[in-house]
DNA sequence: TTCATAGCAGACCGTTTAGTCTGTTTCAAG
DNA sequence: CTTGAAACAGACTAAACGGTCTGCTATGAA
C-alpha cells in the first residue's frame, strides 16, 4: 500500500467541523475546507465523493465521540457512587467539570448545525443523529427509573420528558452563549439541572 | 402612490421565514425564497437590495412578535395574579398552552438557524438577535428577584442562570424535536422548567 | 387626461460552487 | 529495481448563485 491518508482525512475533518459550526453546511464551500485544511481539490475529493459524504464523516465521527463520552460519564458516575439518585448527580456534575474546561472556544454542536439545515441533510445521516439523541434520552432514562423507583418524586413528573432535559441544556444553552457571545454559560444551565433533580428526588 | 407592495413584501418574508427554518439562510437561495413566494427577480430586489437585508428584516419581524409575545404573556400573568411567584408560574403555565397549539408543524427559532451560520450574519442582525435574548433575560431576571424576596430558595441557586433557563428550554427542545421527528416535546419540557420553580420557591 | 413613480417582470451577467479529469508522487509488494 | 495502486496536486467545467438592467403596468396626484 502507498502512503497514509487517514491524517489527511482526519484535517479535512477537523477543518470542516469547525467551519461547519461556524458558517452552517450550505454556508462551507468545498474550497473553503481545502483552504483550511491546506490540501487540494484533489485531495479532497479523492477522501470524500461527494460534500454530503463529508457530512456523513463529519456526523459518524462526531457522534462516535459523543457515544463515548456518554458511556464515559455514565460509568465514572457508576464507579463512584452506588446509589442511582447520586450516580446521576455525578453524572451531570462531570458535565460541569467539562463545560468549565471547554468554555473558552465558541460553543456549538454539530447536532443542532445540521437540524437546522434539514432538508439538505440525507436519511441516513439524519437516523445517526437521531440514534444518538435517543441514546441520551435511553441511557437517562433507565437511570431515572432505578432513581424514582428507590426514591419516589415529590410530584408527579413525566420521567419521559425529564430524561430529554439533559441533551436540551446543552443545546438551548449554546444558541444562547451564541447569541449573547457568553461562552461560559453552560455550568450554570448544568448546575440548575442538577438542582432540580436534587429537589425532585431528595428525600423531604 | 402607485399600488401597495407591502403584501408582496410579507410574501416573500413569509416564504423565507420557512425556508429559513427549514434549510438554513445559505442553503436558501433567492431563486427558492422566490419561487416559493411566487414574485419574480424584479419584485424581490425591489424589496430588498440584497439577500443579507433579507436576514436584517426577517430578524426585525421576528422579533418584533417574540417581544410583543413576551410582553403579552407577562402582562397577562400579571393580570391573573398579585403574587410574583404565581406571575412567574402562569407565565410558564401560558407558554405550555401555546406549545401544545402549535404542536402542529415543525418546531424551531429563526434565532437559532442565524446563530448557527454566525459568520454570515453581519453585526447589526446579531445585534437585534442579541437584544432580544437580552429581553427575555432580564425580564425574567427581574420577576425572579422579586420572587426571591418574597420566597427565599430553598437551595442557594444562580438567579441570572435560571432567567436564562427560560429561552434555552425553547431552543434545545427544538432542536431534540427535529432530530427525533417529535413535533411535541415542548410542552413536556416547560412543565419541567415550571415544576423546577415550584419546588425551588414554594415553601416547605 | 396626463404622467410621474412605485411595483413588478424576466432576460442577462460575472462569480462561486460542487464535481471532473489528467497528471505526478509516494511506497510497498514482487 | 520495477511496477502498480493509493495519495495527492491543480487546471478545468457546467450549473447555480447573487445581483443588474431594461422595460412594462398599475395608480394616485395634478
Amino acid at each position: 500500500m502507498p502512503r497514509d491518508g487517514t491524517a489527511t482525512r482526519s484535517r479535512i475533518l477537523d477543518a470542516a467541523e469547525g467551519l461547519v459550526l461556524e458558517q452552517g453546511f450550505a454556508g462551507t464551500s468545498v474550497d473553503d475546507v481545502i483552504a483550511s485544511s491546506g490540501t487540494t481539490k484533489g485531495g479532497f475529493f479523492h477522501h470524500f465523493a461527494t460534500k454530503q459524504e463529508l457530512a456523513r464523516a463529519l456526523v459518524e465521527r462526531y457522534v462516535a465521540a459523543d457515544m463515548e463520552l456518554l458511556d464515559d460519564l455514565f460509568a465514572r458516575a457508576e464507579q463512584l457512587s452506588s446509589d442511582p439518585l447520586q450516580q446521576l448527580l455525578i453524572f451531570v456534575g462531570l458535565q460541569e467539570e467539562l463545560a468549565t474546561e471547554l468554555a473558552s472556544s465558541n460553543p456549538g454542536c454539530l447536532y443542532a448545525s445540521f437540524m437546522y439545515e434539514q432538508d439538505l441533510v440525507d436519511e441516513t445521516t439524519r437516523e445517526l443523529i437521531a440514534d444518538a439523541v435517543r441514546a441520551w434520552r435511553t441511557r437517562t432514562r433507565e437511570k431515572l427509573a432505578e432513581v424514582s423507583e428507590r426514591y419516589p418524586p415529590r410530584v408527579p413528573i413525566d420521567l419521559d420528558a425529564l430524561a430529554d432535559q439533559g441533551l436540551a441544556v446543552y443545546e438551548g444553552t449554546f444558541v444562547l452563549s451564541r447569541a449573547l457571545s457568553e461562552p461560559e454559560l453552560l455550568r450554570g444551565q448544568l448546575r440548575h439541572f442538577r438542582t432540580y433533580l436534587e429537589l425532585l428526588f431528595s428525600p423531604a
